[in-house]
RNA sequence: GCCGAAAUGGUGGAAUUGGCAGACGCGUCGGACUCAAAAUCCGAAGAUGGCGACAUCGUGUGGGUUCAAGUCCCACUUUCGGCACCA
């Protein structure tokens, strides 16, 4: 058959004939399946992206044929940090290299057959779909949402840039090689935080992979504690958070992150240089650094002393790198008898260790001891167990008005302002007189100006914009100055499946009456690597939408399925600066499409992928041959016998398990084994020795529908020469005929003292006592036994039977 | 470092979730067809020992639980994903 040929064929058709349309009036029935859009850029599709998108696609197409009305879109994430480079680089603009590798990949994805719903494409760079991603902006603001505060930025002084962590290499530049400072800037933040319990406890409902689930619940990391509050000597206070109160008698110091607002307050002057020269070094050290828990403790002291309310103790109040001003309260007290990490730091600066927990009978306490105990030196609470002891401190102090429990999330607010040129323009101006004003909705979209200067000179490239820069302001009329900053491309990615299914609207976002019938998305393919961040801002967005009234159901994503990477075949990740990258073409234009993408689902587990390697893709397309043969041998023979002996009713029973197998692995996105199951009955086929061909026209017919999803040319073309109906997709998936899987005896292993010894046909229709009789009663297993005493027999159905002698 | 995974023949990968390890392929070897080769069809094969029936060993390493462990528990090793500005 000549592949190449006939996908061409049967894509053109297909297309006219507009066979995969979403029907809307059948949304009863709809499957939503979508896999993550990509990002346009390399110029190209490689093997990774068939393999993300040829099996789900199958997968739809599985669903298709089983009667459902599967919506599968696609688009393109086409705002970010890649084209912008580029652009630095070669002096393309990012719009222009965009919309041409958007080009490529459209006419790339057309080729792999696949049954996407091209009318409901979005791309993010478009001001028709950016428009509305300003309008979320909006809509969050409104809502109390996004706010604005001061955070760091990755910051190169030679570049005067702000670098994405990606190009911090070792803390320098990847372009000039200087060390990188973190530099606090003004920038706009979404309230993600808010949702955090609601975040967490949903997570349970989901029909997600569970290591995701737990990712996600690490990332939000809801730990519950309390707030002390302690006071400076000069009259002000600040909080710590801590998960272990009950060791409050045991502080002997406190830390405040070395960005807390209150250093500078509190330093003293002989200890100002010291300080200063310390948080210097501190901007220098990333945050992965700084939580290493083997990394050495270093820090400073302020000159300043606090109370501890409990017992009044004064202590000496420390900078830290290992506190982070972003977690919690931004302070902790430290406690070297129950802390790691505070007796390191204890150790090292000579402080005193107080403790004031004891192990149970029999337990190992050794400082620092960090399990839970028995209180001592802790004045009315001694001898309290860990769990009271912490009620009875908080109790007191909250009595006094120094402290409260509190739950303390990890997950922080999410900062979405860019300090970049390729993103959607955050829609606000400033005013002198108005202060910050969000741009009302009939003035969308802001759009991004083409003509910018994107080269890197120490200012936004909107920045240099007079034309963008200066505007009016919206309430009074006045001058204004715009945002320079865009937005973070997750914001675009974090709604646009709300988008697709009503992606011609002008004039909303979407219709939330359709959206509702719409969403949630049944099913949604994407990498593991988006486990805490892009599949968390989705909820997010979800939730807060639904909280508008736009929305009213509370997930995206229903069930979600992670595809494994393909990895170059040196085994690293596939990317163009290796030089590792494959590409798909010369293989479709050589095996064809359908080979290529079958290959893909058979030679690597879905759910892990694995180094490319070519070995193996000639025996599919060998497999597709030896199917084609054994159609083409029978369609033209008419006469046939109705003979239903063994040969018959053996075919059929392995015809019924390869539907019934293939039916529950394609479900469960396990392609390779179900490629293996047809294999299999493809062998079997070949085996048959019967002469009814019409019974074996069946077994064809119902092989070939099974096929269909994974190769949707060449058994639309099979179809075809059998004379069945077209499209094949519009054909019944086959069903399984319960009756021809009964059978009345089965094979089951012997194992005596739990080593196999042989193999026996037992009946179907005995279990229990009988069965146990039965078996020891079987001469071949007398013989095992061998006159030993029988002291236990186990007896697994259809398995295995193990029988204890001695 | 922290969070989450993974490790199975020469090789890609299976294993009903605690029940016959290695399905289905690739590669290899043998046979049929052929003058021959290719293609095709049929078959063998984890390792070691044995002519053989068979025996022993065997799922990254070391322990453990169990009638039974690739699967569960403990301790390690290595590799991969994420760690909030790559997407």
């Amino acid at each position: 058959m000549d592949y190449i040929a006939i996908e061409k064929k049967w894509q053109d058709k297909w297309q006219r004939d507009d066979v995969y349309k979403f029907d809307k009036t059948k949304v009863g029935k709809k499957k939503y399946v979508m896999e993550m859009f990509s990002y346009p850029s390399g110029a190209k599709l490689h093997a990774g992206h068939w393999f993300n998108f040829g099996p789900s696609d199958s997968y739809a197409r599985f669903k298709a044929m089983q009667g459902y009305n599967v919506f599968e879109p696609m688009g393109f994430d086409a705002f970010g940090l890649p084209a912008e480079n580029y652009a630095i680089k070669t002096g393309i603009h990012p719009e222009d290299s965009t919309l041409k590798n958007i080009d490529t990949m459209e006419r790339q994805l057309k080729a792999m057959g696949a049954m996407f719903n091209w009318d409901a494409e979005v791309v993010t760079c478009m001001p028709d779909y950016y428009k509305w991603t300003q309008w979320m902006f909006v809509q969050l603001y409104k809502a109390g949402l996004a706010y604005r505060k001061e955070a760091p930025v990755n910051w190169c002084p030679s570049c005067a840039t702000v670098l994405a962590n990606e190009q911090v290499v070792d803390g320098a530049c990847e372009r000039c090689n200087s060390t990188v400072v973190r530099k606090n800037l003004t920038q706009w933040f979404f309230k993600i935080t808010d949702y955090a319990e609601e975040l967490l406890n949903c997570l349970d409902d989901l029909d997600w992979p569970e290591k995701t689930k737990l990712m996600q619940k690490n990332w939000i990391g809801k730990s519950t504690g309390a707030e002390v509050e302690f006071t400076l000597d000069n009259g002000k206070t600040f909080r710590v958070f801590t998960t272990r109160a009950d060791t409050l008698y045991g502080v002997s110091y406190v830390v405040l992150a070395p960005e807390h607002p209150l250093v500078d307050e509190i330093t003293t002057p002989d200890r100002q240089a010291d300080i200063d020269a310390y948080r210097d070094m501190v901007s220098k050290v990333n945050e992965i650094e700084r939580l290493s828990s083997t990394r050495e403790k270093t820090g400073a002291f302020t000159g300043a002393y606090a109370i501890n309310p409990i017992n009044g103790k004064k202590v000496q109040v420390w900078v830290a790198d290992y506190v982070l001003y972003s977690y919690g309260t931004g302070a902790v007290m430290g406690v070297p008898s129950h802390d790691e990490r505070d007796f390191a730091f204890a150790n090292k600066y000579g402080m005193d260790i107080t403790r004031v927990v004891k192990g149970g009978e029999g337990v190992d306490d050794t400082l620092p001891f960090v399990e839970e105990g028995y209180a001592i030196n802790c004045d009315e609470f001694d001898g309290l167990p860990t769990s009271e002891a912490k009620k009875g401190i908080v109790e007191k102090l909250a009595s006094i008005g120094k402290g409260k429990f509190v739950t303390n999330y990890r997950l922080r607010d999410w900062l979405v302002s860019r300090q970049r040129y390729w993103g959607a323009p955050i829609p606000v101006v400033y005013c002198d007189k108005c202060g910050t004003v969000v741009v009302p909705e009939e003035q969308l979209p802001v759009l991004l100006p083409r003509d910018v200067d994107f080269k890197p000179d120490g200012k936004s490239p909107l920045r240099k914009h007079e034309g963008f820069m200066n505007t009016t302001c919206p309430h009074c009329g006045g001058p204004a100055t715009r945002e320079a900053d865009t937005l973070d491309t997750f914001v675009c990615s974090s709604w646009y499946f709300l988008r697709y299914p009503d992606n011609k609207n002008q004039d909303k976002p979407f219709d939330s009456e359709w959206i509702n019938q719409m969403l949630p998305v049944d099913k949604y393919i994407g990498g593991a690597e988006h486990a805490c961040m892009h599949l968390l801002y989705a909820r997010f967005f979800v939730k807060a939408l639904r909280d508008m009234g736009y929305l009213n159901f509370d997930e995206p994503f229903k069930s979600l399925v992670h595809q494994g990477i393909i990895l170059g075949p040196d085994g690293q990740k596939m990317s163009k600066s290796r030089g590792n990258v494959v590409s798909p073409d010369s293989y479709i234009d050589k095996y064809g499409a359908d080979a290529f993408r079958m290959y893909l689902m058979f030679g690597f587990s879905y759910t892990t992928g694995g180094p490319w390697s070519d070995d193996g893709i000639r025996s599919i397309a060998k497999y597709l041959d030896r199917v084609e043969r054994l159609v083409l041998g029978y369609i033209d023979k008419t006469e046939s016998s109705d003979d239903i002996g063994e040969e018959e009713k053996n075919l059929n029973y392995i015809l019924n398990t390869t539907i019934k197998k293939v039916t529950e692995d394609m479900e469960a996105f396990s392609f390779n084994t179900a490629i293996a199951r047809l294999m299999e009955l493809t062998n079997a086929i070949y085996l048959y020795k019967g002469t009814n061909v019409n019974f074996i026209k069946d077994v064809l017919d119902k092989m070939v529908r099974l096929l269909a999803p994974i190769t949707p040319h060449f058994s639309e073309e099979l179809n075809m020469l059998m004379g069945k109906p077209y499209p094949i997709i519009k054909r019944e998936y086959p069903l399984v005929d319960e009756s021809a899987l009964v059978k009345n005896e089965v094979e089951i292993a012997i194992q005596i003292n739990s080593k196999i010894k042989g193999r026996i046909m037992i009946p179907t229709d005995k279990s229990g006592k009988d069965l146990e009789e039965y078996i020891i009663a079987l001469p071949e297993v007398v013989a095992l036994i061998g006159g030993a005493t029988v002291r236990k027999i186990i007896v697994v159905p259809g398995r295995l039977a193990n029988i204890i002698v001695g």
